[in-house]
DNA sequence: TAGATTGTTAATCGATTAACAATC
DNA sequence: TAGATTGTTAATCGATTAACAATC
């Protein structure tokens, strides 16, 4: 069953989200396909149909209501609101995901952290922050779903099957090990470091005098190498 | 010019790097297409694929060469290394990131920190934090090139325009605002917010015991209803 | 040799975009 | 009406994969 609600589409889908009620809180009313489209910096012909996809109408003037497309991404997107998480590895990357303000209004909640020594902790964090011992219980009695991993890297296998013995179904896995998704829990990796030097490639390339590429075999000389041979 | 290294190849680039950086650091000498695939999580085809396209060749039954691959990418991708950045922003991510140790092999140096107030932060950091004043000072003299922005949401914008004004080519952008590409300066969003949100959503649909998507139109439904028709 | 793996082709799959008719 | 924007089609573009001949 090939699903409608492709990734790509989905994160689109929230950053739509997001932008509207940004829109609403401005007083707007109505916003058009190009003007989303600048905001999350895709082409306006995607908004168009991403929309058209989900059946969401517009007005061939007047552009989107803003009201009723928040409604309906609402509706298709669930709000979001009341979920807990938890993060374990109380570090510097787990810390900071504890109180990071970016997060939509509120949606989320941050039931506790764990830590393999929480009282070691230097610095003061908003939430409980209990010991490894604690984490399966907790995870069942609380019904948590989603975890945040940010721990070393040397640890992070065995946390992640830790989190799957207690039935974790999602996690963000910020530690530079390429977790798995399997049936019963999905992996979302982000790698900063990777990241990082990506950005350094993509710079270094950009700002080069002479063309990166010129060192690797150039697929457009073919034509001419066949030319050649004639 | 269509570029033969786009973005996601690239990232699998770095990422057979890392993998043969510890695969090496472990002794072994050879390594096969689904070894790196199932590491990186990528079919064995692609991996051939890449080599291919980059004439890295392997041997038909021993597989690939660890050393001669590792020195290949680094001639293609370049040393990263001594390469210094600075962070915008010393809050939670900020101060995290700049402390962030999966950089490969430290081959990043945090050359400073920025904020509004460094006298006021109140974890320790061990690189030296500066006020903005000396931001496009610093960046000139020190010939930054790659910039991490982790300021709060309000004042993203006006930092993203200070950064052009003082010549960063590359940031590395952790605020909620979709900042863009431009000629001069290439952008990386990371909206950890949209992350947690898309992750939320693909675990309540996995889970439900009913399809999310049957609220939506469901297209492999229109033969019955053309069948119906008729 | 037999077996295993690469290298490469062709097919598939899907996402995006350009373009324009429809229509408010 | 004139002008602007949606909704949709068809084309394009590119990335991935399956499959297998080549060959070590």
């Amino acid at each position: 069953m090939k699903s409608k609600l492709n990734k790509e589409l989905v994160i689109r889908l929230l950053k739509y989200r997001r932008i509207l009620t940004q829109l609403k809180s401005l007083g707007f009313e109505k916003v058009f396909s190009n003007n989303l489209g600048d905001a999350i910096g895709v082409a306006p012909a995607l908004v168009r149909k991403d929309f058209s996809l989900l059946v969401l109408g517009g007005n061939k003037r007047g552009g989107y209501n803003i009201d009723y497309l928040s409604e309906q991404l609402n509706r298709i997107l669930g709000k979001s609101r009341e979920q807990k998480i938890i993060i374990v590895g109380m570090g510097k990357i787990g810390s900071a995901v504890a109180q990071y303000k970016g997060f939509h209004q509120g949606d989320f909640e941050v039931a506790a952290g764990f830590d393999i020594s929480p009282e070691s902790l230097l610095h003061k964090i908003e939430v409980p922050v209990l010991p490894m011992s604690q984490l399966k219980d907790f995870i069942q009695t609380q019904q948590i779903e989603v975890a945040i991993l940010a721990v070393p890297e040397d640890v992070a296998t065995d946390c992640h099957r830790q989190l799957k013995d207690a039935g974790i179904r999602g996690i963000l896995n910020f530690t530079p090990i390429e977790l798995k998704t399997t049936e019963n829990c999905i992996i979302h990796n982000i790698n900063i470091g990777v990241e990082i030097e990506n950005l350094f490639f993509q710079v270094v390339k950009s700002s080069l005098p002479f063309d990166v590429e010129a060192a690797l075999p150039d697929l457009s000389d073919e034509d001419a190498l066949a030319d050649a041979e004639t």
